[in-house]
DNA sequence: CAATATAGTTCGACAGTCTGACTACTTACA
DNA sequence: TGTAAGTAGTCAGACTGTCGAACTATATTG
């Protein structure tokens, strides 16, 4: 969404945010596929991306990204399929099954990271060292209203 | 994509911007809904509110929204059974026609509109006058070097 | 005018998504 | 402590979103 721009005095703020989010996720998906990775989707990415140190559980990931847990069950069905991923008894839980990042993810993780400083870098050395943390700041400010997901508050 | 926060220091700006954008369709998605409109899909809003004012080719329209066009050609044909646009002859090229937003269509962008003006008051309610303007700038700037499809340059 | 390019569609396949219904386990409390 | 209510996850079915390939019709170009 984000309305075009009839009014192109001032753009929205809300789809300048857009437009670099999304060019950020096409970048890394676009590294990824030059790794030789392309047996993973974004959709999928985005699920592995929340699964912590030791595991998470399945509702977890899907309230973290924000889809349904069936849609999670699906994702998470696609990963372990492609060996990104395994499902474990959750010990504290019967009823409940650790996702857990395989060695080969592991592997997957650094081009992720790579690519994001790449970007940083760029951006930095477009806007300027203080834009750039204006950016930051900012963004981190709004993340307050717009996070219902953030952990440590 | 954009990882999660190994790293819990310094999240990755593309993080914070993807979570930021997305609660903006999430707001606006559920100002729609609350309208009374829900006939209507994400990924078809996001192609319709790029038509222009006197209609847009369905090759311009999957460009701007990054989808094939094969793609494109299903969400017009949904928001075209949905009464949202038409589908007219291209007085300038025979193979060519152009999009164009109904009356329907046209009733509900003011509820878009006013949405994101919403949100953008809450924005700087939070973050304070001059934040919000060094926000505006920086993204402004930023989409100098990640938006491929940007109009008037 | 023939060769090539472009606008759009149709077809077929599969990923992503949801709602609803179900099983298995846990928690609360009478 | 035993039952009722809640929670974690899955399965089934339906629909949307998405793409690659192949096609039709019109334009452009030499």
């Amino acid at each position: 969404m984000t309305s075009g721009r009839s009014n192109p005095t001032e753009p929205f703020v809300g789809l300048l945010m857009f437009i670099a989010a999304r060019d950020v996720e096409n970048r890394v998906v676009a590294a990824m596929r030059r790794a030789g990775i392309d047996d993973i989707t974004l959709a999928q990415a985005r699920v592995a991306a929340r699964i912590g140190e030791h595991g998470t559980r399945l509702t977890d990931l899907a309230e973290q990204a924000q889809v349904t847990k069936q849609t999670a069950t699906a994702l998470v069905d696609r990963l372990e399929a492609a060996g990104y991923v395994e499902r474990v008894p959750d010990p504290r839980d019967g009823r409940a099954r650790l996702v857990r990042l395989t060695d080969k993810a592991g592997a997957l993780m650094p081009v992720a990271r790579d690519e994001e400083q790449r970007i940083e870098t760029e951006w930095e050395a477009h806007l300027g060292a203080r834009r750039m943390r204006q950016l930051r700041e900012a963004l981190t400010l709004l993340r307050e209203i717009t996070d219902p997901y953030r952990d440590e508050p």
